[in-house]
DNA sequence: CTGTTTTCTTTTACAGTGTAAAAGAGTCGC
DNA sequence: GCGACTCTTTTACACTGTAAAAGAAAACAG
């Protein structure tokens, strides 16, 4: 729980500082993208928002709230994504988040993981699956489908990014070249593997899983 | 590069301490499968080893690279399996793999994510890959194929296990029942994510792919 | 204007981290 | 005995998250 500045009656009254809950998450967001996870401090942070590392704290409980929020910024351009939808087509909904939800790791490289591994736990995660799924029943597709398709298509876009991530990371590695020549197979297989490939692939295998999610409803 | 301990004649005389690059991935598994990948520490692993942390350092270069020998450590396991399948059915040995390699997911929860965000790096994987691989092509599936049913289907492993995990490490928080009662349609579906169905939709999921491999090659 | 309370920020401190560098031991071939 | 090599501990450094307390500044009450 966020004990957050509560309001009496004032707003905003010390301005040179400019911390606030998006100031905060937004530089979070930035120093990620820029260095990495891995190098991600509070006293990192701290020095680019121009104050001691502590000052945060008071706005965020824990590092680990703080890394909660910007997973939400970064979530919170999804939930725009069903909005924009035909209002009875929950395939067509389906593949534009689940090409939004790409984006976002090509966006946000560095951040992706944490997406992928502690998503859809916040209250804005909350709120764009309730959309998600009330076009789902606007379109008449009953709980026990809608709970399988996302499941399954939402299972395939997180590791389809995370898989992408990790080979984009390590393409400079020595150690791939060498072990490419040991292996003929994977070096052959492999070629259909690069990066120009790779939307390719991705919309393959998304709407292998949207047309069967067709014929169930059809 | 390991800078492992180059054998010239002797293979083992110092009996007493125990140490080995076997011995010392196996206690970090064993640790991390206990306190979780967050909490290991090279000196507390140094602690249920009996020694300083800093002999760990002359078998493994870094933190890093003792987890990467780790991850091979997970993989193992998995290559037997594509051996075991039959001669020429390359869906049949994917079935296989899909679900051996969920299974690590629920054998180790806690080192699962390392697995999911740096697999496929390792001479181990690469060993793995190769038979897999000969297997499509002893199985007549071109490499184009073979390369993308491999990506489809390793991306929706990856990410279905990540999600069942994380899901299921979240299941004490009180918040998440807070939040399904402000959103009845996601409360709806969720009824049919209880882990009970896990084993029926990853499989579901999973057919749908290899049935339009199936498909494919017919 | 004065004094108190509330809202933010810094200071200080602590227990922990990965690991470089050097020093110490045990074992080998000579 | 004497290096040389193999393994381990010691020491040290820069860095981490964050609890606790102190400090400062603005808002409010009188």
């Amino acid at each position: 729980m966020t004990k957050a500045p509560r309001k009496k009656v004032t707003q905003k009254r010390r301005e040179p500082t400019g911390l606030s809950h998006d100031a905060i998450r937004a530089a979070a967001l930035e120093l990620i993208d820029k260095d990495g996870l891995g190098a991600f401090s509070t006293r990192k942070l701290g020095r680019v928002l121009g104050c001691e590392a502590m000052a945060i704290y008071w706005y965020y409980e824990s590092k680990e709230a703080l890394l909660d929020a910007v997973i939400d910024n970064l979530m919170e351009g999804i939930a725009g994504v069903v909005n924009g939808s035909a209002r009875h087509d929950w395939i067509a909904a389906l593949r534009r988040v689940a090409h939004a939800y790409r984006q976002i790791a090509h966006d946000h490289p560095k951040a992706f993981p944490l997406l992928a591994t502690r998503r859809f736990a916040s209250a804005g995660s909350f709120a764009f699956l309730e959309q998600l799924f009330e076009l789902a029943h606007r379109a008449g597709v009953d709980d026990r489908t809608a709970a399988r398709f996302f499941r399954v298509v939402s299972s395939y876009c997180n590791g389809f990014a995370l898989n992408e991530l990790a080979t984009a990371q390590r393409s400079g590695e020595p150690s791939g070249a060498a072990l490419r020549k040991r292996f003929a197979r994977v070096a052959a297989v492999s070629a259909w593997l690069e990066p120009k490939y790779m939307d390719e692939i991705f919309s393959f295998g998304l709407e292998l899983q949207l047309d069967a999610l067709a014929r169930t409803m059809r």
